[in-house]
DNA sequence: TATGAATGAGACTTCATTCAT
DNA sequence: TATGAATGAAGTCTCATTCAT
């Protein structure tokens, strides 16, 4: 019997990522890293520890590519923003934000839950607060646009407004109020 | 050598407590739950292991303990404000908050921390939405006075801006813009 | 009931290390440092794993606590060496080695079996390359004295003849011609 | 494709088993038994792991297979010696084990430390002694041929310092005096 | 014959907790 | 009240070995 062919291995190979990754993110999104074992990893994984370790060089390592495959796809929307007009580009701004909350709530819970363990994870925190610093920016030139008085310190607040409407929906889950905050913000801005 | 009186124990008993509680708080607070040991906080409070556990029956217990000392802390501030006038109230309520973050920095640190551990320290997690509920209530009841449109909404805003602000002040530490932004809090409610 | 005095748990300290490091000894020198776990030790010594650990680093540090420890007892033999005349020096030298080999059979086999491990272990490999210049110095020292034509050459193979006598013992152990070797020796050269 | 003969197939498995088996060699001569793993061995075999398996029943197997193989290429050197002149005989001897040492290290290096493994590789012991006292007796018949006082007594000294000497030569590796070793002992034994 | 994904026992180590004193 | 030596469960990680292909 012949040995299984390369492409046949990547397609295990990524299989079986794909089920160690899927199960590490749920875990440690509700739990998080301390909390979340190798063993509970790979028991929900369906897969031995030891397999594991054929894909990840440690526990850190894989919340680390956990994280980086995160990042990467809720990277391309701000380079069609810039083209828009200044209303609309805030209306989808807002819309993007608050179906990211909605949809994705265990991304942010992940990366909150991480960037809290700065010592550990102090690329997280690199990266959230370079993603925070490019919506500022985005924000104060839209704003400028709008005719503001204070556009920094107004793009700052709503960036302020976005992690904590994050952080509470983190926390308090099915009754958070996200609609109506939707509406009175967009409102308020987008009017 | 006479044995000590029930109310020198009681006395001792408390100094010891004390101890143990801020040494956790400070040590928990810069490296979380998990990451700090008993050993440590033992050893940082001046006392040994066992005694630790002649006053709290587990690490868990230590940490609710904490918890409940904070929040009692931070407890007698609502009645005051309820008999200024709105202005003033919103004026102090957001003075209480800047000066809250900026001098305890740490307890909201440890809120934070503790409050993703959901599984393991839900009722921080009920402490904090009730607090958040109350405050709500509260700014609610001063727009309203104020004369806003849509007082709860309003409300609502606020209160995640806080909790975006106090999030922000944690992740980003030295160089946060927090007399910026009060600034433009101030002049955006209480002029 | 008051709790231990410092002395009362000093005692208690060292008797458990004592026991640790004879059992880590013992194991080491029979089984080899790879082979033998820490989990054997403890085992052996009677306590349990995670004792090892209040007195040891790591199994590392073990292991060379165990080799300084052995080191030292066998360090102050040159000394008084020196002062002696060469024919009774080299006698003593001889009867000193072989009693070594025959009594602390175990410390040859230790050290020996570290030096093996040259990568993990080169502070062993270190001592004993010093250690076996000594020796040659002083021989040679000797040797001259008593009007050898080479005194270097004689020196160098009395050290090699020692470290192969020594590694034959160890290896063939019970019915090993000590004795012959010894009284051969002695004949050649302290006649 | 047709089936390879019976013939291809043997020399096949020859050729797979002479590349594992040099792999392992130079790994564990270099690294040690316990610090060399099947996977190393594999990779540097340019073999898959599972082929390992077809030829060696286990790790422990593979040593084995080794060490015999090792000690067959050194058979055939002693009856050569046997028909010469004593005093060339010895010279041979003597310029064998040089050579040997310096050229083989590796080899000495891996029996030494397999030998040391006495719990799990009994047999190389076992090889190893009886090797050593065929030696002692050819020299012993030598040195009785040369005319010395003490034939057996002088044929273990010479045995103990092969011995020496290489263990000496294995742990100092480069600086070592094998030249003035060697120059020294035919002055001694072959003039 | 040959592959390498997968397993699982076991290695070292940490740490909350107990208990004799 | 107070100590700290001792425990043992649980954690991360390694690696010889198996087996479907």
């Amino acid at each position: 019997m012949s040995p299984r062919t390369t492409a046949q291995n990547a397609v295990i190979r990524q299989q079986s990522q794909r089920k160690i990754m899927d199960a590490a993110f749920s875990l440690i999104a509700k739990n998080g890293y301390e909390a979340t074992s190798i063993a509970m990893i790979a028991s929900q994984a369906g897969v031995s520890k030891g397999l594991l370790y054929n894909y990840f060089d440690s526990k850190e390592d894989l919340v680390k590519q956990l994280v980086y495959s995160i990042i990467e796809i809720g990277d391309d929307n701000i380079g069609q923003i810039e083209s828009l007009d200044p209303k609309e580009a805030m209306s989808m701004i807002f819309n993007w934000f608050f179906t990211e909350i909605r949809e994705k709530a265990d991304h942010w819970r992940l990366l909150t839950a991480l960037t809290m363990n700065i010592e550990r994870f102090d690329f997280v925190h690199e990266i959230v607060i370079a993603k925070m610093q490019e919506y500022v920016s985005l924000l104060e030139k839209l704003l400028a646009e709008l005719g503001y008085d204070d556009p920094l310190g107004e793009a700052r607040v709503i960036a302020a407004l976005f992690d904590g409407i994050g952080l509470q929906a983190l926390i308090a889950r099915e009754d958070y109020y996200l609609n109506d905050l939707e509406q009175f913000m967009l409102n308020k801005y987008c009017k």
